[in-house]
DNA sequence: GTCTATAGAAGGATAGAC
DNA sequence: GTCTATCCTTCTATAGAC
């Protein structure tokens, strides 16, 4: 007879979540392994018990974070609607997330900028071929109307995630520059404002582009 | 008689110099003193007798970073010319800085997240009062034939300063979904680009913005 | 000012009992 | 699976000679 089993391991989540937290707060070199003992309510043996290195916890929580990301990108300019409506969505739904998630931005860019090997293995199961060449030619009337060519993808899409991602990376440098938006409900408040002007702005300029 | 000196200190200038390198490739917690000495040609202990530690000599190297960054992007603002000039003149500076110096913008922003009291005692000495009030006074005119109020400023100013910084922050993650740009000279090639389509992207978007 | 040598603390990882 | 105790390396920082 076989004992009845829990879910799954509910000490290997706990470590896992609280290495998520420890590691995005504080990346990679800052974060220390008895503080994320101490979050999870264990101790430091247990956690090498579970994870023998931190090298080998932190790749999997940054797998994990990373793909977090990039499949809610992803999911939203797979859906059927016009690229108009996509954008609206996009800004809609991204700034939401990062809303909850504001330290992510800078922790995977920074990461990633400190250890660009981290993408191997995660890159082959990321479905961003798919997306690349899916939303050109899913859109190709709509995007040729507005004088898109197929070259002009990479500086677009970079151009709409960056309405998005880069405020949350530059959070600390836009509270430099304007102290009201020190208060984080404020912040959020602008946030939110934003997603209207930058689906406005994004989709004027396509419009009236020059072709 | 006093005896001649040299201009400044050779030894503390090495330092500064290599101390600069380090941090910016490697971050506060990831940079190592005894690095920053061998880089220097020189060792620890002399490294702590000019910056007692490594706390101060951060800060030290931190505040220049940021301040060449900041007051680059605050000088072209400044000029004599009309807003549209500046933003083409700004992107293609600008763009030129970062390519000579691709790791500063990941940098300066993580280390600001992570230590956001850094920037105490550079606040102040920066002149970002002056910029944002002398930009909307100064192109009234010209801003309100596009429907900017003083309050879209913030947003217009992000969006700008975004298409030139993010690409660069986010270097490796655009390296993992379009692969052809990890060559540095390809990467290069399209930031050069992206000159000219971030000038007329919002310059379109401003023309002709719905008031 | 510059060096060699080393102190002292911190942090990752393991041994071994329960 | 979980704990206590401890090892061992790495790193910042200092003492002290020249």
């Amino acid at each position: 007879m076989v004992k009845y089993q829990v879910p799954d391991n509910q000490t290997r989540d706990r470590i896992f979540k609280a290495a998520s937290e420890v590691f995005e707060e504080k990346g990679y070199d800052g974060a220390r392994m008895q503080e994320i003992a101490d979050l999870a309510g264990i101790n430091k043996a247990l956690l090498h018990y579970y994870f023998s290195t931190k090298d080998q916890l932190f790749g999997a929580v940054f797998q994990v974070l990373l793909r977090k990301m990039f499949e809610k990108i992803v999911s939203i300019f797979m859906e059927d609607i016009s690229f108009k409506e996509k954008l609206r969505k996009f800004f809609d739904q991204h700034i939401e997330i990062l809303i909850k998630n504001q330290k992510l931005p800078i922790f995977l860019l920074n990461e990633l900028s400190h250890n660009p090997e981290l993408v191997q293995g995660i890159r082959e199961t990321l479905p961003y071929e798919q997306l690349r060449n899916s939303l050109f030619q899913k859109h190709a009337k709509e995007l040729k109307g507005y004088g898109i060519k197929k070259d002009d993808m990479p500086q677009l899409m970079l151009t709409v995630v960056s309405f998005s991602v880069f405020p949350f990376a530059a959070r600390d440098m836009i509270t430099m520059m304007i102290p009201e938006l020190a208060d984080n409900k404020k912040f959020i408040a602008f946030m939110r404002d934003r997603k209207e002007f930058a689906a406005d702005f994004v989709i004027t300029a396509l419009k009236n582009r020059k072709k």
